[in-house]
DNA sequence: AATGAATGAGCGTTCATTCAT
DNA sequence: TATGAATGAACGCTCATTCAT
């Protein structure tokens, strides 16, 4: 990328990702085009392949920028540690849950999750986002938990992350059930709480069935 | 759709049907054009488009054939009724769960969630589809504690079926925490178990704290 | 063409050139394809093609159809020859001016001026057409004036039907004219009538000056 | 429309538009397509699109620029205008008429005609071009015969341009009366003229009878 | 740092036509 | 007679990219 020597460019470059990212979040990454963005932000498409040689390499930026967005909030999330662990929690929960209903949130990841499947270049910063955002939930998980295992927790942080994600497709931004994110809130602190307060599991399908 | 009348027409919508999807999962929407599935089957555009006139009806015929394999095994999940109405739960989400590996699934479900938030006629089938799911879910649920409320029970569906949807994207085909499933199987029994057993939640969190 | 060889055969043949001509008129030559004159009819455009085995036959066929309406109405016009030829060029122009308001009539002609410059094919017929046209008025022009000449009155048939024809693309149907076809009338019925009169031309330039 | 800003690019705009007219008239509009277009001037179909964004507004372009020949030539008719309007009016109809023996003016118009009954984007460039038209003959016709009313001046100006026009299919390029150009020319400057210097029309059929 | 110009490939779609059934 | 099926070419158009200026 040859954006960010002078000053002059490293604004073209930002208003270039900035007008990527609307035409993404607004009309999907088949109409992510080259052209359409450089019209967006009133420049020629010549001009934007002077700060973005390729399109690879302008949606590579483009991810990185809005993934680093969703980076700085885990911080700041991770930083937000009350005295009370399971309040944490609460707080963590409630925020991401609620987020969900932000446009962008809604829109941009199903995107990426369809790209990752099949352009491997865009996997790697969606793992480091989520790895960020499991240690964010891990970290509380074993302040709630202490007497937990290393693995269980990383385990719980994932089955917790993981299910938060899926709610995106059913009450994110102009979604039919957008209305029970109360709801949804409610239960994912009631049952993650319960799950990380229990602990480790039962090993295997035949002890469940004795322990029973 | 002009599909086959005749044997060797239907014949050949199948194959156009088979080569979509085929195309769909391995490369991605964005690679779905007329001309690649018709030399994908080794017949021409023209062709297809005797069969399909549109691309959005292709579409349209894609979604509803993929759709209409999951909505005949959540029939057969249904009807797998055992005496014990965990064990079907257990059952149930064991089966959705693994499943999640199957390269089908992974992939086309991203797809679909990113297009449905740009072209509307995608959401409808996909929504009967979940609609469909969760109705299964919420059918356990209610013989599993049968006390709880039928609002109660369409939210726990929902909860429980947006949950696993999420893990899609941790757990699918080619993903790295793959050899997670089984502890994420655990995870998602026991929680889910625990949270239909426990019933209607308690207000609201003023009503929580004096509840305690 | 393999029309007319059976009763139904007759029926489905005219049905088909009933239907080209509907979307000539509506939409154009431009529009006029085997596979919409198909549909229009209800029937496929593999049958169509039995009938007129390619597209420049049944065009012939739609023209000469077309035409031979216009003929019939000449001869119907040559009929109705009452005692007065005046009054008989004056019924001709104003029923074959107030004609160009037709639909019909102003959307054919400008698609078969065009047509005939580039395939030769359709010039004969419409030749044919203008001769019987002009033979009408030509008949008329030598009752009116019989000291004329043969070519005088040629020459004349041809300025009067010339003449008219170009008022389709003022006064025709959805024109913004329309409203002066009375006047347009009575200004061809005027000008033509003396012109008739007047019979044969001073020779030329030099003889005019000298005749005056 | 993005012609050239550079010397180049107009250069190459302009080529465009000769190859897109010398199409037109040599082959008629259902030849006129973007590819022929620019194969007829070396270039390639993307290219032609980045000067003329879409099919219409080349033609658009196309029309404008050869509809502006015309005009320009309207005004050189009127200012020669000599002394005598007599002999004006004789020279603008010699003029007019033989221009009709062009071959780019016998193709042009009757594919204008055709396509302005079904495209109306077309008709108010040709409806503009017509009325400049009709105010050279209609100045004239007041010149002649200054005692006319203004409306009968408009009329007659109609009556005469139109009229004009019905020539081409007879006496234009290629036709079959081309040889009677002459004739033609002497019998419309004979009608055309007694018509305007008789002035004003008896009022109505009635009255007509009774003045005989 | 930015534009104008150009390419070549691919897109979805329509077309006249052919032919077995 | 009539349909269903198939072809191959062309259509208008968009695209990522290149490059001289």
């Amino acid at each position: 990328m040859n954006a960010g020597k002078y000053e002059k460019g490293q604004k073209a470059a930002i208003k270039i990702l900035d007008a990527a990212e609307d035409l993404l979040i607004d009309e999907g990454y088949q109409s992510l085009s080259i052209r359409r963005i450089a019209s967006r932000c009133g420049i020629t498409p010549g001009n934007l392949q002077y700060y973005f040689p390729s399109k690879g390499i302008l949606l590579e930026a483009l991810l990185n920028k809005i993934i680093q967005g969703y980076l700085e909030e885990f911080e700041r999330l991770r930083q937000d540690a009350g005295i009370d662990p399971v309040m944490q929690l609460k707080a963590v929960l409630t925020h991401v849950i609620t987020d969900l209903n932000n446009k962008r949130t809604t829109h941009f990841f199903p995107e990426v999750w369809a790209l990752s499947n099949h352009e491997s270049s865009i996997t790697n910063s969606l793992d480091e986002m989520y790895g960020a955002y499991r240690d964010v939930i891990k970290e509380i998980v074993i302040k709630i938990n202490p007497l937990i295992s290393e693995e269980r927790a990383t385990d719980l942080a994932l089955f917790i992350t993981a299910s938060l994600e899926g709610h995106t497709i059913f009450i994110g931004h102009g979604k039919p059930w957008c209305k029970k994110t109360p709801s949804i809130i409610e239960m994912a602190i009631e049952s993650f709480t319960d799950l990380i307060k229990k602990g480790e599991p039962v090993a295997d399908k035949f002890q469940q069935v004795v322990g029973d």
